[in-house]
DNA sequence: CCGGCGGCATGACAAATGTCATCGCGAACG
DNA sequence: CGTTCGCGATGACATTTGTCATGCCGCCGG
């Protein structure tokens, strides 16, 4: 049998997902959990031979999530299941050291079959998905810009980020500059959903 | 036996949900689909007794849906089942007719719950996401208001508003101004991000 | 040890945004 | 019939935001 831990926030989504996979003759759902801590937590306790880690989940998320397990459990798989199919998640994902990058999207036949084939030592992701990582490259934030760039978020002021990050007003005008910049944006408000929409914050 | 029909957008979790109907003795998932316009064809062709509508699809909505439903099917029982509990939602799926509103963060055995409930002829509300809706009152901008709300969403400048709704710029800001008031924000994001919350979008 | 880069800051400037007063129009309502 | 309300517009104004040049510091790689 193959054991497996679900971390996923929704629980209607969790428990209809654990019950698909309560079906198949192979595998067992050892453990669930509704955001990263819980999921590390019942992790060490049942130890599972794959770990199916949703991204979006309050708190940890499902990649902090990942990088973690994988200190405390290194021979426990990690799939990695997302609502949203950015490029830089699926480039963090692998970073992080995930077996399997699955997009909520695809037919829910994939996910048994994603757990038994990251189990037998393969790695699951999306080509198309793949080629579109590869081709938008890398962050091109600096850690900083991307700090602000999340920072103003939420449509904190320019005054409001600058206090919350102990910058000088004019450094996080500055910030924002570029940031608008190198994502082509003509605004803050562009600037933040294309950092968003590439998976870069 | 309930014949249902599941509209949601992502096929896993629609897949998944569908499965964990099928499993209980009364209830079968007649009919699948994928967004609001599929929903409807498929409604018609099938005729189901429950139809349970995700709110966040593309195209046609739950909501939108469940309106036209109502007049095609008046017997069919709605169920909208949402990530997001804004009391704005709820307030129109009463409107529209809907028998039952669920978020998909209350547990899974919710979901076969409400559809023997509705069918029964009960209303499924939580309780907590109706008081919410009902302290929070009703939408309080204007039609004009929530449009140029709605269409300065995605970061686009007051001039391309203006353009989009054949409107002069000077009036986007004014209806901008109103909203801005109206939702106590300090600017156009901040008055995005609380009627988004709120569901007034 | 020197150049480049990232982080942080200023100051100046232009453009976009938010606020307010005021106007006309038409529909709804008592 | 008058009042109110939403829609649309204008103009003036203050504030915020975005851009650019420039400077300083510290670190790292060659």
């Amino acid at each position: 049998m193959i054991r497996v831990l679900l971390a996923e926030d929704q629980a209607m989504v969790r428990g209809a997902l654990a019950t698909l996979l309560g079906l198949e003759d192979d595998i067992e759902v050892v453990g669930e959990a509704a955001n990263g801590e819980e999921a590390l937590a019942v992790a060490r306790r049942v130890r599972p031979d794959v770990a199916l880690l949703d991204i979006e989940m309050p708190g940890k998320d499902g990649i902090a999530t990942a990088a973690e397990l994988r200190e405390a459990l290194p021979d426990c798989r990690i799939v990695i299941l997302t609502t949203f199919g950015r490029p830089g998640y699926l480039r963090r994902a692998m970073e992080v050291g995930a077996s399997a990058f699955l997009v909520k999207d695809s037919p829910a036949a994939e996910l048994a079959a994603a757990v038994r084939r990251v189990l037998a030592g393969e790695r699951v992701i999306d080509p198309a998905l793949a080629a579109a990582a590869l081709s938008a490259g890398p962050n091109p934030l600096s850690p900083r810009e991307r700090d602000v760039l999340a920072a103003s978020a939420d449509g904190s002021t320019i005054g409001d980020v600058a206090v919350r990050l102990h910058l000088s007003e004019g450094t996080v005008r500055n910030y924002l500059s570029a940031a608008i910049r190198k994502t082509s944006a003509r605004n803050r408000i562009e600037a933040v959903q294309a950092a968003q929409r590439q998976g870069w914050l």
